[in-house]
DNA sequence: TAACAGCATGCAGACGATAGCGAGAACCAA
DNA sequence: TTGGTTCTCGCTATCGTCTGCATGCTGTTA
């Protein structure tokens, strides 16, 4: 195999003695080729080691075949399961994938929105809950067909992934009456994120219908990370007549909210019980193993990939609402309320 | 603002009364265009919003101001901080990013090198250990740069980083023996992986060189992941001699062994203790906070990036060899070794 | 005023691949 | 043989941008 820098499909159609076009539709199985023409060109371009350039392809049909995926931050485990299986379902239709990270920085949104058009991806899947309507007019008169998590109304080449929060709360909520628990606590992710604020309401309902009462809940300001839940777990403990079930906006938040309580000598879930949120791989490794309400990222990959594909394939070029489903995951964090002292 | 979707240069020049070629050159800043005009140019871009092509500008060019990033998993925790450092590094250079996954699975090397051609990146990092000489010939041929992450011969257009493995182990075995430790275990990663099997001989090299025997050692392949960490430590435990401190192949597996450790009921560091490998986010957070050697991800990204920039900037086309050190980081996991009881 | 720099701008031809159109060949029926 | 159809394949414009060369303009000098 002999190759060099500038390998075309003009050096396959002279070594085939044919023309580029001949070629070309060899390549895009076209139909239009006869077999043993088709067979001339395979070997040259076998011979030559020829693959072909995707950037000109592009410019000329007009679709780069890349969708473009900004999150918030790679580095939150939440993230990885969800580019991954993006990209997994990406590859498998031929797509590429451009990861973008705003940092939970809605001024670097601005440079990811930017850098996507400059690539001029075939669609963009935001899975960041924060988004300023001023971009979201650049990406939609661009025709950029758009999966949002979340967030975003429906509209035309706008689709939306609708988390539903509610069934696995419910049964979070649910479990942790059936265990006898009285008070419970719950760390919120910091208030500036919507996704926290999200969380944070569709928890209060959820606690509210199952028959809390104001005086039997408390709530504190997390940060999603493992620090933010260990202080703000201390200060559950601290309070007159702390919680004796916990419920957490991630999982990261209930690993802290558990050092927070053996560090202070109790127990989980023998004193006290955790619920976690996400099910990251992690969870199932802590100390007790954490009880969690599971939101697949594999499942939000997937979909996010294939609203995006539906509508650059013209299947439908109307947004859809996608709904993607929590439920509880038993583990070891919970158990029956303790008989009091 | 007016946009549609075949807003290109043309349009600009037309708005701006005056040519493509000007306006082009404005855009890239060649200094040949009259302030004043650059100003029409510039208030047109404004006006009409316009983002330039980046797929036509790599077809002329040749260069796709992109880079190929090869990793072995994005879901393993070591890998998605060097992707930000790297992605960073990227960004501020006007690079974009492809990342790809092998799964550890060599036959997807093969898939990933040529989706990188097909992109027609300017240069690939290959952060996995493994690689098929086969497709390093395919990359060669193609005069692409190339960056190893510790393995590799230097060529002209092949750099490779070098992970200096030997002062971290080397502060750490010190630490064991300044702690008193006579017996000491060792978890490997999966010895089909070659960075698995580097660790464990840099491992085993320095162990040997501070004075432990045959018999004070054992070893115990894990799989890089907590439960491999678990099972291994479990066999270590159930020795005969068990081992007083016990240094892994990654933090992962450390963790799994706090777990083993304390299921059995023993403590660390008080009857164990634990030395990790790479100092990813986590190891902060464990049960107890985690001693570990820190190979920083931050590091490894951003010299990667350099490494390939240069070669493609000309500044140098021979290939370099890049060190990057490890050290001790000491937390909490490490203790002087028990009185015999 | 003419000749000549020196700079700013425009023209037009790449870059690599695709697709519409048309040409030629092969085949069949009349 | 002619006319018509079907199937292959080649020619060439095109996508959006860059760049070498040509051109025109301004200002200086003899």
């Amino acid at each position: 195999m002999v190759v060099w820098a500038s390998m075309n499909i003009k050096e396959v159609a002279a070594r085939a003695r044919l023309s580029t076009a001949t070629v070309s539709r060899t390549i895009n199985q076209s139909g239009l080729v006869r077999p043993g023409t088709a067979e001339k060109v395979k070997r040259a371009i076998r011979d030559l080691g020829y693959i072909p350039n995707t950037q000109a392809r592009a410019l000329v049909s007009g679709r780069s075949q890349m969708f473009g995926l900004i999150i918030s931050d790679i580095v939150n485990p939440f993230f990885p399961e969800l580019v991954k299986s993006f990209e997994f379902a990406a590859i498998h239709r031929g797509y590429e994938v451009i990861v973008a990270n705003t940092d939970y920085n809605s001024e670097r949104m601005g440079g990811c929105v930017r850098r996507m058009i400059e690539r001029k991806v075939d669609g963009v899947a935001i899975m960041t809950s924060e988004l300023d309507r001023h971009l979201l007019a650049e990406l939609s008169h661009r025709q950029l067909p758009i999966v949002f998590l979340d967030v975003g109304k429906l509209k035309p080449l706008i689709s939306n992934i609708n988390v539903d929060y509610s069934n696995g709360i419910r049964e979070a909520v649910q479990h942790i009456v059936s265990l006898g628990h009285q008070r419970v606590g719950f760390i919120s992710g910091p208030l500036t994120l919507k996704s926290a604020r999200t969380r944070r309401s569709a928890f209060l309902k959820c606690i509210g219908a199952c028959g809390f009462s104001e005086g039997q809940r408390s709530v504190v300001e997390g940060n999603h990370k493992i620090d933010g839940g260990d202080s703000a777990m201390t200060a559950l403990l601290s309070l007159p007549k702390p919680p004796t079930a916990v419920l957490t906006s991630n999982d990261l938040t209930a690993i802290g909210a558990l050092r927070a309580i053996t560090r202070v000598g109790l127990r989980v879930p023998e004193d006290v019980s955790v619920i976690g949120f996400d099910d990251i791989e992690l969870s199932q490794f802590t100390q007790p193993p954490l009880t969690t309400i599971r939101l697949s990222r594999d499942e939000l990959g997937r979909r996010a990939f294939d609203a995006l594909f539906e509508m650059v394939a013209g299947q439908r070029r109307a947004g859809q609402e996608i709904k993607v489903s929590t439920c509880l995951v038993l583990r070891e964090s919970t158990a029956a309320v303790k008989k009091t002292p």
